[in-house]
DNA sequence: TGATTGACTTACG
DNA sequence: TCGTAAGCCAATC
């Protein structure tokens, strides 16, 4: 990746406003496209949360795209990832349960910024 | 320049 | 309860 590409991808906001929402999820926690989207204000535009996950591997390695599921808590990003598996056991290692491409226990993972980050 | 396409979500029939 | 449509907006063709 060109740093004239990632440079590109910082002159989008948003982008640059999902990277930080995904960087702050703690170890262990999980939250939807659509909790980052409505965090940033524009709920409806959850598809481009995911089209920023999508950016995040150029942009940063330490954003952890892993812990974003969709809101059923199934991992529809996996194909993104270099391996099939590779963002189910990231997400084991953090001690959540994968099943089905599915998080076990979805709730109880789930982390809200809107709430956690109390705007 | 205009049309199509998404790592999605919500609303409606 | 389930299927379909619409809305969001950046990127790609």
């Amino acid at each position: 990746m060109p740093i004239i590409l990632i440079m590109e991808l910082k002159q989008s906001d948003f982008f640059n406003d999902v990277f930080e929402v995904v960087k702050l999820i703690p170890k262990g926690r999980v939250t939807s496209y659509g909790a980052i989207a409505k965090y940033l204000g524009t709920a409806r535009s959850s598809r481009m949360v995911g089209y920023a996950m999508n950016a995040s591997h150029f942009a940063d390695q330490k954003i952890p795209a892993h812990r974003v599921v969709n809101r059923n808590g199934l991992l529809t990003g996996k194909h993104h990832f270099a391996t099939e598996t590779r963002m189910q056991e990231l997400l084991e290692k953090e001690g959540i349960i994968v099943s089905n491409n599915q998080i076990q226990n979805f709730e109880k993972h789930f982390w809200d910024p809107q709430t956690e980050l109390a705007l």
